[in-house]
RNA sequence: GGGGAUGUGGUGGAACUGGUAGACACGCUUGGCUUAGAACCAAGUGCCGCAAGGCGUGGGGGUUCGACUCCCUCCAUCCCUACCA
């Protein structure tokens, strides 16, 4: 009579004791620690699939660097500041603060079912005040150490509700609640200078265990490139119009410069002539985020304004252009059609000339590879880079250019014109910014009426007029803010005297960062300028904040991202509820491995499911009896030995340097098929025993991080609740000397095509293996009639015959 | 537009260093058990073909004795693109 498997039964007993033992709450010792953190949640409301995926791959890793005896601490807080809050208080009427503590307890609760091992004692909202407090004395810090200003920049403005939109809340250029046609505005916004740090966040990445894609990615954000800054005198006057290029050496083939519409100049030949103004409105219906404007036709119109070439003398157009961003270089490019798609297209529009003066074979314009100059008085025949040097040298000469270092990453505008984030420390006297003082800290957000939609700062004047003329600020930080230093936090969660400690010193950096690749550019980024800034202030310790990172791929259903637009959202609550935690676990893990997108499959979670069952089946009708180790074991013993290590070396392999928990997990599944019938039949002998409870302890442990608690009530069953060592610590050790093998099978192929297969010992010679092969029946007669030109033999794999 | 990925049976995926393509699982088919179903167990299952055999890793080309793997090129899908988190 077996017992039946009760998945919550089992389950909710095991979580109650791991938190009544605390058997989760790290604390500095001997060890070496492992610092293994997952992205902190927004809390949403729900867990959703891509929140089970990630936490479900931190713990296992982290459960099994525990069985190596790691020091692990897995924290896990909350990203509680942000835009949904705000939006469920509308059409909810709850307040944000209700809303968002509501969702956490049920979130922490759902976790906590999933049998994920936090240290739930060093937990963080970032929207309490115990938090923030120390977010505004960062920020006071960076005030102070000049990495801080203030400067106007471009927001997306709904005139109906008289809000700033977030870019996705534009939708095809409309305010998604109100419909009105966005406006770009141009408002005074606090940033932050993480351009200081671009040198140094690009080179330290050579210091960290990333994938190459998210460096890349990295990389090309921050975009160092070398080029030249280049003087063009505006025709009639004494004043110059700047435009940086990385190509020096297309100079000659300038034929137009093109301004932002946001440039001074523009703006200002707006307010007298009616069709640059009606130009410049229109500009200003394309929404601020790069991608519409990449894909936004370009347009341009021409100001009338002519400037001098530099080195031909010549007189140029200038135009203004809807693809000229203000923000990067100068807000002004300088047009080479003949070498650069996008001023070819816009030139082709607009009948501009088109120059060819690089050459190249096939002649077809725009070439943009570089190559030999032509057309190009005085520098033709040169190299490109060459060249370049040389031009920029000639314009140095000439005052009329130099040689820059130009990144394409931009500093950090980190104001939010809402209600529901951080309060910016900052009080305006007579209108002149100061730091709210430390021992003043924190500014407190205040709470709203009940039942009213959020009110922004700006409108709660109880909050912000301190007297007639002392006003606070009423921006609130942007949630990359909160979510740039939560990892050092946690190390020093529960200090209310001092941000961080001497356990943030023992702690740090975290060892492991795991993680969505969609937080591979931002996030990441401003974690790292946080981390190193925090240094350069003496606050924390080392150059980088994660040492590894984990880039876990998207949980997708119908091959899209879940979402609720789409409605193809999947609750894991139910699939917890139904079939319990370690399936849910088990199915994350086995499906695809961590970096792929993940489809998700109903019927897969059933074969999830019935592996656990026949594991319960198996384990839960006998027990170790502590049978002693036989001094011969048959064949098949045998075979059943060298397949159990055999299979824990392969999963230690997996854990260890691939994180590839699917592998891991087909081949505990194979382990588990290949138990002879007749070694777990009543009348098994003792040695066949033997051999099954030692490969029932290697199931048993290597399930174990994966699905903890059906392998630990499994283990204290099987060892009759006296198990010399607890199933959480020590991982098993492969014996070896079992995996040796005296003969393999032999693939025999013909010209690259397999023709027949033989079992040979591994110590044969090529001669010996070349008969075996030759005389196998279909071998022999694709060898017939025909001369062998040579075979290759791959040991312990592959004879081919070339013939 | 730019940047980064991915593409293998009906499905999710495996093949780690260029060496048997399809491990493991889902699904499906057949059989067993059952009054019936569910569950479970056994066998089969890349495609074409009665078979011998041939074809086959998004398309096309190349390197190699040998290519899912390396190179060139084209196509499709997904993520990020600075105010979603």
């Amino acid at each position: 009579m077996t017992v039946e498997y009760n998945p919550k039964q089992i389950e909710e007993s095991a979580q109650k004791k791991w938190l009544q033992e605390k058997r989760f709450e790290a604390r500095p010792d001997d060890r070496q620690k492992y610092y293994c953190l997952s992205m902190f949640p927004y809390p949403s409301g729900k867990l959703h699939m891509g929140h089970v995926r990630n936490y479900t791959i931190g713990d296992v890793i982290s459960r099994y660097k525990r069985m190596n005896n790691f020091n692990v601490f897995q924290p896990m807080g909350w990203d509680a500041f942000g835009l949904p809050a705000e939006n469920a208080a509308i059409s909810n009427k709850v307040s944000p603060k209700e809303w968002t503590n509501e969702n956490i307890e049920h979130m922490k609760k759902q976790l906590i079912s999933l049998g994920l091992g936090y240290d739930w004692s060093k937990e963080l909202r970032t929207c309490e005040p115990d938090y923030y407090k120390w977010e505004q004395l960062i920020f006071k810090k960076f005030y102070e150490k000049g990495l801080v200003y203030k400067k106007k920049s471009l927001v997306n403005w709904d005139p109906i509700d008289e809000t700033v939109l977030a870019n996705e809340q534009v939708i095809d250029g409309k305010g998604w609640r109100s419909g009105a046609k966005v406006e770009i505005k141009e408002i005074d916004q606090w940033f932050v200078k993480i351009t200081d740090y671009a040198d140094e966040l690009l080179t330290s990445l050579d210091e960290v265990d990333w994938p190459e894609n998210v460096k890349t990615m990295q990389k090309n954000w921050i975009g160092k490139s070398y080029g030249a800054e280049i003087k063009y005198l505006i025709d009639g006057t004494k004043d110059y119009l700047t435009a940086f290029t990385t190509r020096p050496d297309t100079i000659y083939g300038v034929s137009f410069v093109a301004i932002s519409p946001n440039h001074k100049i523009a703006l200002n030949l707006a307010k007298e002539d009616q069709e640059i103004e009606s130009f410049l409105q229109k500009c200003k219906e394309i929404s601020s985020a790069e991608a519409d404007m990449a894909k936004a036709e370009k347009l341009g119109i021409y100001t009338g304004i002519e400037v001098i070439h530099p080195l031909t003398k010549q007189k140029i157009p200038v135009w203004i252009g809807n693809f000229v961003l203000l923000d990067y270089g100068t807000g002004v490019v300088m047009g080479v059609p003949g070498h650069d798609q996008r001023d070819f297209e816009f030139a082709s529009k607009y009948n501009l000339n088109i120059t060819q003066v690089i050459s190249a074979d096939d002649n077809k314009l725009p070439v943009i590879n570089k190559g030999s100059l032509i057309n190009s008085d005085g520098f033709n025949g040169l190299k490109s880079d060459d060249a370049s040097i040389k031009i920029i040298n000639q314009l140095h000469e000439n005052n009329l250019g130099e040689g820059l270092v130009q990144f394409r990453l931009r500093d950090w505008g980190v104001s939010r014109q809402r209600y529901w984030g951080c309060p910016i420390p900052i009080i305006y006297e007579n209108g002149k910014a100061k730091l709210v003082e430390e021992d003043n800290l924190p500014v407190k957000l205040p709470d709203l009426p009940k039942n009213s939609a959020p009110i922004p700062l700006s409108q709660n004047k109880n909050f912000f007029e301190l007297s007639e003329n002392v006003k606070r600020e009423t921006d609130t930080f942007d949630t990359f803010m909160d979510s740039s230093w939560y990892y050092a936090r946690f190390t020093s969660a529960n200090n209310n005297n001092e941000i961080f400690d001497e356990n943030s010193n023992y702690w740090l950096p975290v060892d492991l960062y795991i993680g969505g690749i969609e937080h591979a550019i931002l996030h990441l980024l401003y974690s790292r300028f946080f981390h190193k800034a925090l240094r350069d202030m003496g606050m924390l310790e080392g150059n980088e904040p994660f040492k590894k990172l984990l880039t876990q791929g998207m949980v997708l259903k119908d091959g899209a991202k879940m979402s609720k637009s789409k409605g193809n959202t999947v609750d894991p609550q139910s699939y917890i509820e139904k079939y319990g935690a370690d399936t849910v676990r088990l199915y994350m893990m086995f499906t695809a491995p961590p970096e792929q997108s993940l489809e998700w499959s109903e019927s897969s979670v059933e074969g999830a499911s019935r592996f656990i069952k026949k594991v319960w089946n198996l384990v839960i009708v006998r027990k170790n009896n502590n049978i002693k180790e036989p001094s011969n074991f048959l064949k098949d013993e045998l075979e059943l030995r060298r397949k159990t290590h055999d299979t824990l070396q392969k999963v230690t392999n997996d854990f260890e340097t691939r994180f590839s928990f699917n592998t891991a997990i087909a081949s505990i599944m194979e382990l588990l098929n290949s138990i002879p019938e007749d070694f777990k039949s009543a009348d098994a002998t003792d040695s066949q025993k033997y051999c099954l409870n030692e490969c029932i302890i290697i199931i048993l442990k290597t399930l174990n991080p994966i699905a903890p608690h059906i392998s630990e009530y499994l283990w204290d069953h099987f060892h009759n609740f006296n198990a010399k060592d607890a199933i959480e610590s020590s991982w098993p050790k492969v014996k070896t000397d079992l995996l040796e093998i005296s003969e393999f099978e032999l693939v025999v192929q013909v010209n690259g095509k397999v023709r027949g297969k033989a079992m040979v010992s591994i110590d044969d010679d090529q001669t010996k293996i070349e008969t075996v092969a030759k005389n196998i029946e279909n071998v022999a007669m694709n060898l017939e009639g025909k001369s062998i030109k040579k075979a290759i033999y791959i040991k312990g794999k592959i004879i081919n015959f070339v013939v």
